[in-house]
DNA sequence: ATAAAAATTATGCATCTGTATAACATTCGA
DNA sequence: TCGAATGTTATACAGATGCATAATTTTTAT
């Protein structure tokens, strides 16, 4: 019998014991058994933890994008950065790894048609996009505003959406490319291409 | 008994109730079963057109990533197009219905896993990853010959893997934001965007 | 130290899954 | 027209799956 552990400690195990299972099998063949089997545990267990399967991914999915988010945004958090340093770190952090892996991509690709069809699922998803789309939003105006720019609302909006999905792009782009393409090289490509969608004159500039 | 079809329109059903049957219900709970229940037929009639249910998942990939590349290369094809009105017209395509569809995204995300651990659905991939890599290059490159710039091999190699990480990524926001971006309001983000991010005069430019 | 509570395992059950196969129906060439 | 080729169904089988539950072990409270 595995020996116990704290609560929490088993709790955890079994949600990385997911993420693993999911990012190395697949979904489909995400099994109770199997997650068990990773986490070197009985079946039943899991039971005794979440109610069933279906809790069991709930809390996968809310672990696997706090720590998405918190990836890149620990990056930034707690030091005192200049809008420009701000927005280039937030960057650089998304456009490298653990956030560039194929690891990241196979859990969000799986998850994500869970998403259609179970509605707390699609909560999950929709308060993690919540809150990436605001960072996202913040981080732009602040760069805008210390190069002089007043911007409306509507040319902020869109140009955050032209921003976000640049990232996102180039997320998907650098994981399935695999080696072929190294971190500093997607780096400077998204950089560059983030100074030229947005019209900055530049990363050191200070206003 | 389902009547009798001619023999490609029988496969043809089968494809295409496979896409359905993954996109409105997933891949895990696409079953052999449950893709002859869309098709109207008889489970065992599946293994008769593929010898199996891999089989039937490679056409059915094949066939997903064919159509989406003839859904935004077809409004460019065979017309007589200046280089900034085909590379507008492929953006256009590339950031509206019927690529940017929840449905599409489902397909693409529920694929994707698959083409980790299955060769055979990875080279699917490579192929259709790669004609759409140098479409995209041969569209940005002539643009940029038409405005009589002369960019070295690494750029314009970084440009194109900046537009279409672009393209892809507005594409998954516009799909996951349903309907609360209109079609126009997509195209216009995405033109502006690759105006600044290739650094182009505009969409009228001939040189 | 010991009984109650908590954690963990083992096992059973009904259902679903992919594959196999035999039977049945339809088309077509001679 | 009729027999063979082709298309289609129905059913069986072994294995996997989610859930349920009883038994067993470990910790905690007193």
């Amino acid at each position: 019998m595995a020996s116990r552990r704290d609560n929490n400690a088993r709790e955890d195990d079994l949600i990385e014991a997911t993420l693993t299972c999911i990012a190395s099998e697949g979904i489909s063949r995400t099994t109770v058994r199997r997650v068990a089997e990773y986490a070197g545990v009985s079946n039943g267990l899991i039971r005794f933890y979440f109610e069933g399967k279906d809790n069991m991914l709930y809390a996968a999915y809310r672990r696997f994008l706090e720590r998405l988010l918190s990836d890149a945004s620990d990056t930034i958090e707690g030091r005192e950065l200049a809008p420009h340093a701000r927005l280039k770190a937030f960057l650089e952090a998304n456009l490298s790894p653990p956030i560039v892996t194929p690891q990241t991509l196979l859990l969000w690709a799986n998850f994500l048609p869970l998403t259609y069809g179970d509605p707390r699922m699609a909560e999950i998803r929709r308060e993690a996009y919540r809150e990436t789309t605001e960072l996202f939003r913040h981080l732009v105006e602040d760069v805008l505003v210390a190069e002089g720019r007043q911007e409306d609302e509507t040319r902020l909006q869109h140009l955050t959406i032209a921003l976000n999905g640049l990232v996102d792009g180039l997320w998907i782009e650098g994981a399935l490319r695999g080696d072929s393409l190294n971190v500093g090289e997607m780096q400077q490509i998204g950089l560059d291409a983030a100074v030229n969608l947005l019209g900055l004159s530049g990363w050191e500039a200070l206003a």
